[in-house]
DNA sequence: GATATTGTAGATACAATAAGTCTGTAATTG
DNA sequence: CAATTACAGACTTATTGTATCTACAATATC
């Protein structure tokens, strides 16, 4: 198990869009070059983001994509569910007489990391690198 | 992203192996039975656990699988490592200045569920459930 | 030692997911 | 209106997960 490319680009994509104007949109052609990928691709995955309710898009001439909730709010977290999606990363499916106990710790652990990425904001990383 | 099934089989399996008698191995059959998979499947899975040291197989009639380490040392990270193997579960692949500061957090955070898996032995459910 | 029993390795098949492309459409600006 | 930009959906390709099958090697028991 592995975290998708998509999780990747999707957090570069953030972390530039955090350090750039929250005003003046940035085209996804640009976003795109900077990270090696086909601007389609990379439109398809933030269209999630879109979604998700974390940045916005606007179509036409000048048009990109930019924040739409705060800075401060974003984490890691926020980002990685919107891309992977947000079950449990282990579940086991067969039929036990009622909780499955490993399954327990495995949640408790995955709990663990949450907390972490929860924790992390963009923010605590834009001040320092401003591209890519 | 998702732990796979075979991750589920292995500790599972180790969790009956723990249990039961160390010293009369216990059949690849039935051990696939109780779980509803192939036994030539579940045997595949089981020889990396073999070969990380874990268990050990006995070929022959009444032959089969048990523990060949001591219960009290065996915790999850060293199923789920030995199935899923060791690597990050995220890379970044761009090519930065130097370090990713992306990379960095998502490490952190896998640091955290590493460590609880780490410190959660199979022994410590053993008891309470004797079966699958 | 022959035979039945059991695990092992390798080839192969199938399915699901990840990763990416292409094309046409809709919205916006100038 | 024309140029620019994002969006949606169908589609393709590559990779990985999930098995199955078969021949082989090791061991126990008679």
């Amino acid at each position: 198990m592995k975290f998708t490319k998509a999780t990747n680009y999707a957090l570069h994509t953030m972390l530039m869009l955090v350090a750039a104007s929250p005003v003046k949109p940035i085209g996804v052609q640009q976003l795109a070059e900077t990270q090696g990928v086909s601007p389609t691709y990379l439109s398809k995955i933030l269209t999630r983001l879109v979604k998700a309710g974390m940045i916005e898009s606007v179509s036409g001439a000048n048009g990109g994509y930019r924040l739409f909730r705060n800075k401060e709010d974003i984490t890691f977290l926020d980002i990685i569910h919107a891309i992977e999606g947000t079950t449990s990363l282990f579940e086991c499916n067969f039929v036990h007489g009622d909780e499955c106990s490993i399954q327990a710790v495995m949640k408790e652990a995955e709990e663990k990391m949450e907390l972490h990425l929860r924790n992390t904001k963009l923010m605590d990383l834009a001040p320092m690198q401003t591209k890519v």
